[in-house]
DNA sequence: CGTTAATTTGAGACCATTCAATTTCGGTGG
DNA sequence: CCACCGAAATTGAATGGTCTCAAATTAACG
């Protein structure tokens, strides 16, 4: 975050999987990139769209999500900085769903046929953004476990557990304190829950001592009770190393 | 399926993403396989296992899955002939579900280290790849949507089309009869429903002459119908071309 | 400091679940 | 070829988790 270089954080997190050599490194930090601003609720990137650009999270957050016809939504992700929102619209092309911030945030645009052609000619880095994609569709996949078959207490605990752990990975939680400016309402839309039952549940979470959460601040009190209530195993989001 | 090579087929599926050239063509199906049979409902591949080959279906169907603690199990897709059960082992290494076969089925064992070194050498391949885990992980995302946003009655309309269309796509479906040897449990286990109200909402789709489906075969009588109470629209499929 | 967004609360309705029993189906052995 | 068996499908009734619809309260923001 306090990095010289925008895509330093990136560099770090592939290398958790990848070894990456210091001409890989400096290849990735060649990329051209447009820092570009946005404010909450903005769209990113629109379902439906032909993408000239990936975005890289800088700074705030992101989520990927999808409507239905009748207006009802599904949020399909949340992104934290440091993260690609949408690096499978490089192979891909079109955009399946749309992505929007969640507060105000700032992104790194680089161009899709530079991230192809640094793909073309560094193997380490080509293998880091696939294991990038492929570990976005490990969260998927968990989340789809959530939704289809947890109750709404253990899917609210599951996702807090998994923000939680991905922020502290990326050095995001200072004093026990998460910054989560995340609104009962897209909570809800991530679980498949309505608001109001997602606030009745959030309460019986506090209540039990798990959480505090207020005004987009986190604090988990009990961590082994809210991985107990959301069953939460981890290793689906491959961090151990 | 008739094709003289096991895995022609998957050239074919391949080459409707990415120009393959006769050299790409010939390195995939120099690719060395071991085929394998499995009985119904075992398991090609299990959570945690340290993966050594990839599985590719030749024949039959497989479903990904996931156990929570309590027992209950939440399917994350359905796989059929001619597609990879487990891709993102490649890079990945360490299984984060398991994957088992729906019915008898044969499977074409390839080793990692040499899906690795085809896609080293050969960059349409390797974008290939990456596309099909693309294509995969888009389709997992529209399950999420599925489970957390639809009621009963279009969660299995959704997964019905989605089947029904894939299974189009490689040529499976003869004089509108679809082979789709699923249980009611099972299909309760995609959406997240239980088996007994899977049972009373199928019978709810074939009272209302959407669909015919018993002892495995799949018949969609009236496709418009069945669309429209799934609320289904196939482009997550990124099979369009 | 007003105005809108977000959270909270209550009560009733409903979709889906649970539990249990029954029927049908597919495969198997006599 | 028929009797048998276990698995799968079906049915019924009662329960319950979650939703819907409002309204009230609180927090956020310019």
């Amino acid at each position: 975050m306090t990095d010289i270089h925008p895509l330093a954080a990136l560099a770090r997190r592939w290398s958790r999987h990848v070894e990456l050599t210091p001409r890989d490194r400096d290849a990735l930090l060649a990329l051209p990139i447009t820092r570009k601003p946005f404010a909450k609720d903005a769209y990113l990137v629109r379902q439906g769209q032909q993408a000239t650009d990936c975005c890289l999270l800088l700074r705030g957050f992101a989520f990927r999500q999808k409507s239905l016809s009748d207006g009802r939504r599904q949020i399909l992700s949340i992104q934290i900085a440091t993260e690609f929102v949408d690096l499978q619209n490089g192979p891909l092309r079109v955009a399946d769903h749309s992505v929007q911030s969640l507060d105000r945030c700032e992104v790194a645009l680089i161009p899709i046929a530079d991230i192809l052609d640094l793909a073309a000619r560094h193997p380490n880095l080509r293998t880091a953004m696939w294991i990038d994609t492929l570990i976005d569709a490990s969260i998927v996949r968990e989340w789809l476990v959530n939704v289809g078959r947890r109750d709404a207490r253990a899917r609210l605990a599951h996702l807090l557990c998994e923000l939680a752990l991905r922020l502290e990975h990326v050095g995001a939680v200072r004093d026990g304190l998460i910054t989560l400016p995340i609104t009962q309402e897209q909570l809800a839309d991530c679980t498949g829950l309505t608001a109001v039952h997602t606030n009745r549940t959030l309460q019986s979470l506090r209540r039990d001592g798990l959480i505090h959460f207020t005004n987009g601040i986190l604090r988990v009190l009990d961590w082994t009770g809210l991985r107990e209530a959301g069953d939460f195993d981890e290793r689906y989001l491959h961090q151990q190393a």
